[in-house]
DNA sequence: CTCTATCTTGAATGTTTATTCAAGATACTC
DNA sequence: GAGTATCTTGAATAAACATTCAAGATAGAG
């Protein structure tokens, strides 16, 4: 017997980066096996193919993307404070301008939705998941009477939603700091008042 | 002497599509043949290389817009006006779930703007020129006085714009129809009133 | 320490792809 | 109507790529 040498966990968040920064396309095994330290052979042997791997980094990102989620949201503290704090997170993110920042999610439905049904689901369930986390904060921040305008939780939820995706989509041409936290504000006051 | 027998722009608007529909990597020679009408040699006889059609593709889709912003703008009437009608055609757009309806700017930009330095910079002139045009809308609308808030007309093109690139990406996982449209209309009460 | 099952390696394979080019077709000129 | 410049065609080319596989290396069992 013996066991495999690689973690795979550091393996998957090469992978993930690899693809972030070059599209699943044109990240070659080349570029995947400067990026994991795997040789072709064993990318195949623990991973299938190209597709598995991205399929298992995919995998990864949600853990990853849930362990975030519980950071900022487990706490018993007001959520439209802890939105709040997630939202300058993003902020953050988008003004790093580095692809390791990026939404995997979102680069890979850019990229791939339309050519592969099987990624297109994943990626589809991850944001619904996603989604419904977000939903249950404000549920919760309307409960703590922390809200009190007519807007329902989903309502919110998707309004929010979209700022983020548009946050991410605005810093890819013009991620000036200031701009960017303008934009947040705007979006989180939005949010608020009614 | 003889002319070529193609239509230029038909070629270029097929050869858009073809693009936004697989994205650029994975637009095979075959594809844009099929989708063109134009054999290898007709292609690289007058666009230099696959690369050059994407450039030539992306010239023709900013005069197209160009000039589908006159449609929605040249008209002296009320700016709000203008502008919800030019929501209600981008929600349209996402609701019809087409490739050809895809904003080729931001598919492009998601694709290749860390890979290619030139379309980078042609994709973002591009995108700031639509922003220079939308501000240069509510500059007309604050002084008509349509809008009496505090917002500059910068800040708001900024946040309408994020708002546009929210919905296209959100229309991605669920383009409904009914929740697309409300996500447009909380975007557009939030920027009329303050 | 030896044996073996398993992992690792990287060159070889076969496919796909962008690109080229020479032959053929066609419209315009004189 | 002949000549020619230009366009069109699609098979040939060469590079890039994902994938395979057999030889080599290594950890654990006995």
């Amino acid at each position: 017997m013996r066991n495999a040498e690689f973690d795979r966990e550091k393996v998957l968040r090469s992978a993930m980066i690899a693809f972030m920064d070059k599209g699943y396309a044109k990240t070659s095994m080349q570029d995947l096996k400067a990026a994991t330290g795997l040789h072709p052979g064993s990318i195949y042997c623990a991973f299938e193919n190209k597709r598995g791997l991205l399929l298992a980094a995919l995998g990864q990102y949600r853990e990853d993307r849930a362990q975030e989620f519980q950071h900022f949201f487990s706490a018993e503290r007001p959520k439209l404070v802890q939105l709040k704090n997630y939202l300058e997170h993003v902020v953050q993110e988008c003004i790093s301008c580095q692809a390791a920042q990026a939404c995997l999610l979102i680069k890979a439905l850019n990229e791939l939705a339309e050519q592969d049904d099987e990624v297109q689901a994943i990626l589809i369930e991850n944001i619904t998941n996603w989604q419904t986390s977000i939903e249950g904060v404000f549920s919760q921040a309307i409960a703590n009477k922390e809200l009190v305008g007519e807007r329902s939780a989903a309502q919110l939820s998707r309004f929010f939603i979209m700022g983020i995706y548009g946050l991410r989509t605005y810093a890819q041409t013009h991620p000036q700091a200031d701009v960017m936290h303008e934009l947040a504000e705007q979006l989180f006051s939005d949010l608020c008042q009614e």
